[in-house]
DNA sequence: ATTAAATTCTTGACGACATTAATTAGTTGA
DNA sequence: TCAACTAATTAATGTCGTCAAGAATTTAAT
């Protein structure tokens, strides 16, 4: 929820938002067709369009541009209009800051990336403990360098999405609880409005991936749907019933504690068999340097001498996608979603592992759970930072809920 | 949804169905407080609340009964009409046929059961595959049979709720996909509308159970929350975002086949590691005939020896209690309830299950995950045909979702 | 060419329903 | 007995969606 008021919002009430978000995800659609989407009579469309049209949110689309001929009077869709408005989003990780600008439409326009100050290398530990001041100044920092870019932005962006690892309330704008930034109940939102001036909406980060998968991904059109992110983490997130799930105490999405039947590692949680334990990153690095022997072994190193047909080291792929699959299969089994999109960083070698991925969970998913769609791809850098421009991007239509 | 209009209702839009749905679900509130939580004036709630009344759905409280005194003119809450209308739940297991007659909140007032006619011995393997238009022939016995309990029933049912194992089509009525009932396809519904002259909603055994707890268990006021069954098979079901997940393609809350992380038999799905190939009754009854060596052991005796003291089946009730356990972590990671309950008719020798379950299940459960309100109780066979009367209550308030 | 049919979109009258403001009802405490 | 307080109701008002009619703009048939 936004930490501030909108005035000037053309979204007045719930059809307006609902029309507006249709056109928003769907791409360019006629009146008639959104009347029937929304279970709305025609005139309905026109006269609720109008004012959206007025502020310059929607347009019609350009006679030329209309859709396929046939008997009738020709549709005029309507369709976004993309520069109308921009958007901050900011993802924070343990030891920088990712930042873009987009347009209405999530489409990236700039982007730019900050190392947190005072935060030394890495540690595997949870980060150390960073000032939530040192951040807030940094990341206003980052804003007003985006900002810069272009005239427009400085003047047409009232809105900022800022996406962090943890447990983030966004109703209230405050992190609850972040192991890895080592911040709890830290409210976050208010104190970037305060320094930025934009209003500003506070998601966990998976959470927020999922929402610009929902509104701007493969997310479209599907009534359910689920995301499951590989990396230095695991994490998942669902849309279902029009929303996302949320979790009653912060917590959802929680895969990386799965208990998957493989014999491993112990996990960091205390847990056995967590699938983090078995098919993040670090979990993929460290299995490859004790199945090689080679010690500081790399993991653009390992991928290179997987693809160029090391067995030892394609093995090591095969069983981390391995548990990727049961870790999906699992999450189809329970969730049932219609579209099912895996995504993560070490997924850039996914020709290793996606074999074994769709492998795995076609044999553990359950009778049609598994006729869900499976997208597997890499997920570059910015692309969380563009979730937390998409959750403004949401924000600007539904302030609540 | 109902397969057929209904005339008489006196709830007429989406204001009506939420009024009475609070009132029916929450016992007993003021229009004050009914305005408050549906975000409405309190104008709105007496001019909605009316033609509830005057159908005879909704009374005032008689003014003994208000609540706790203070300045101000005292509240006269509205209540449900329990004997208003009554609601048949029928739920078909694999042998036999249960059915119960409820009012209004979902209280039993009759039951009854049937074996299935035509039906043999039961086989582990899927069941014989047995007619439509016999089990239809069947239900509409018992159906008879439960109006016949009491005059009133018959002149005050109109709706039919219908549990089954397998794949229903709440919306059409449709049984998809049966393996225990060896159906694909059957257009239950609709056959049972002819054979009874009832309404009738149509909806999966463990998300009915799932419905009657909503609406009148333990799922009453949570934001999210999660059900678990424990017996032939085990399932599950999620209730979040205002409404059940129902899975795109039919499957949803498959938890028997997760694979939980200990080392135990194939499961009958061909997959590893299942959850049912460890704690479903089969599991449990044949480990504790291999562990004691005594071949024809039933539950009972098990559960005898083992409440007396026998270590052996004491361990063996331990196991299968830690592998639920491991289960609802998996849900609780996952989806964050804010309550969890878990009910079987193995558990009524939960006092044996009970201590390795929360051991196990706290052990496993992520951050705050843990923190959901976990109830765990025997479910007694009536119950299932309770949840189906219970999606019938419910198909009365929203005849689409 | 002209006309008919089809389809989209718009307009204005109307109706359903929720809100607001004022009023009535019923209780406690001074 | 009156003031304060809270609950419920009423009537005027307003918002918003539908309905019915028609205008706009195309293809197809004559």
């Amino acid at each position: 929820m936004p930490r501030s008021q909108d005035p000037g919002t053309p979204i007045t009430g719930p059809t307006a938002a609902a029309i507006f978000t249709m056109v928003l995800t769907l791409g360019p659609v006629s009146r008639v067709d959104l009347a029937r989407l929304a279970g709305l009579s025609p005139a309905a469309v026109t006269k609720t369009a109008r004012p959206l049209i007025d502020a310059g949110y929607l347009k019609e689309l350009a006679p030329v541009e209309r859709t396929a001929p046939g008997a009738g009077r020709p549709a005029s869709p309507l369709a976004i209009v993309p520069e109308r408005e921009y958007f901050v989003g900011i993802k924070i990780t343990g030891d920088d800051l990712i930042g873009v600008v987009t347009d209405l439409g999530a489409r990236v326009v700039a982007a730019r990336h900050h190392p947190v100050p005072g935060f030394d290398v890495r540690t595997d530990a949870p980060g150390a403990p960073m000032e939530p001041a040192d951040v807030v100044a940094a990341i206003a920092a980052l804003v007003t360098e985006l900002l810069d870019q272009h005239p427009d932005f400085r003047q047409r962006a009232r809105r900022l999405g800022v996406a962090i690892p943890g447990d983030a309330d966004r109703d209230t704008g405050t992190v609850r609880y972040s192991p890895f930034l080592g911040w709890r109940d830290v409210p976050l939102a208010a104190l970037l409005e305060e320094a930025t001036g934009l209003t500003t909406t506070l998601e966990n980060d998976v959470k927020a991936l999922a929402v610009a998968e929902q509104w701007f991904g493969e997310g479209i059109g599907a009534s359910s749907f689920a995301l499951v992110t590989v990396g230095t983490g695991i994490g998942s997130a669902f849309v279902a019933n029009g929303g996302l799930i949320s979790g009653a105490f912060g917590v959802s999405g929680e895969i990386g504690h799965v208990p998957i039947g493989i014999e491993g590692p112990q996990c960091h949680c205390g847990a056995m068999g967590c699938l983090e334990a078995l098919a993040s990153t670090q979990a993929l690095i460290t299995e490859a340097r004790r199945a090689t022997g080679v010690e500081d072994l790399t993991i653009s190193q390992a991928v290179e001498r997987a693809r160029s047909g090391d067995q030892v080291l394609r093995k090591v792929f095969g069983t981390v996608g391995q548990a990727i699959g049961l870790g999906l299969a699992v999450v189809a089994n329970l969730f049932g979603p219609e579209r099912l999109v895996v995504s993560g960083e070490g997924l850039d070698a996914y020709d290793l592992l996606e074999e074994s991925i769709r492998e795995a969970f076609a044999a553990q998913a359950y009778g049609s759970a598994g006729r869900c769609g499976l997208i597997i791809r890499p997920l570059p850098f910015e692309e969380w930072a563009r979730g937390a421009a998409a959750v403004a991007v949401q924000s600007l239509v539904t302030p609540a809920g």
